[in-house]
DNA sequence: CCCTGATTCGC
DNA sequence: GCGAATCAGG
């Protein structure tokens, strides 16, 4: 590849861009590799790397997984598919402890709604019970709620 | 197996 | 300086 000034302008609008280094290369008949390698030595703002190599073949110390403790008001898990977290504290996002599912009856009411209702660990907490429906875990007027379009809860993160 | 970007190293 | 080979994660 012949680095001309065209070509790097073009590589570094390309990279400005956002465009991925194999995208890159295409565009402009050349490998990625050709296109990393340049832009690396070009010193290009990098991309956001999916992975973390070793620098040398020096000892990767990492044999302790430790799991760092989050920062407190991130959530944690909330894998929650469209699922609105009920009002109830029981998915609490800084803990996050056992989740509503758990300690509800399995047998007898296999289709009972679990909506919470109190607060967990206080007497009279207790779940809704009403009638599930559609496989759901929630009864109509809890699933109402429950399932809710969850496009809010965003942003808040910066 | 496809993708991604980063680093290495012979040229 | 160059970039294929290789690595490493998704």
């Amino acid at each position: 590849m012949d680095w001309t000034n065209e070509a790097i302008e073009r590589l570094r609008a390309l990279w400005a861009e956002g465009h991925s280094t194999a995208e890159i290369g295409r565009r402009m008949g050349i490998s990625k590799n050709a296109v990393v390698g340049k832009a690396h030595r070009l010193s290009l703002p990098p991309r956001p790397s999916p992975i973390r190599r070793e620098t040398t073949g020096e000892a990767a110390p990492r044999p302790q997984p430790v799991r760092a403790p989050r920062p407190a008001g991130m959530a944690p898990r909330l894998t929650l598919p469209t699922v609105a977290p009920p009002p109830a504290p029981v998915l609490t996002p800084v803990a996050a402890p056992a989740p509503v599912v758990r300690s509800f009856p399995r047998f007898s009411a296999a289709r009972a709604c679990c909506w919470p209702i109190g607060e967990p660990g206080q007497p009279g907490f207790r779940f809704c019970s009403a009638d599930a429906i559609g496989g759901k875990p929630y009864c109509p007027e809890h699933a109402a709620v429950a399932y809710v379009k969850a496009r809010d809860r965003r942003e808040d993160a910066a």
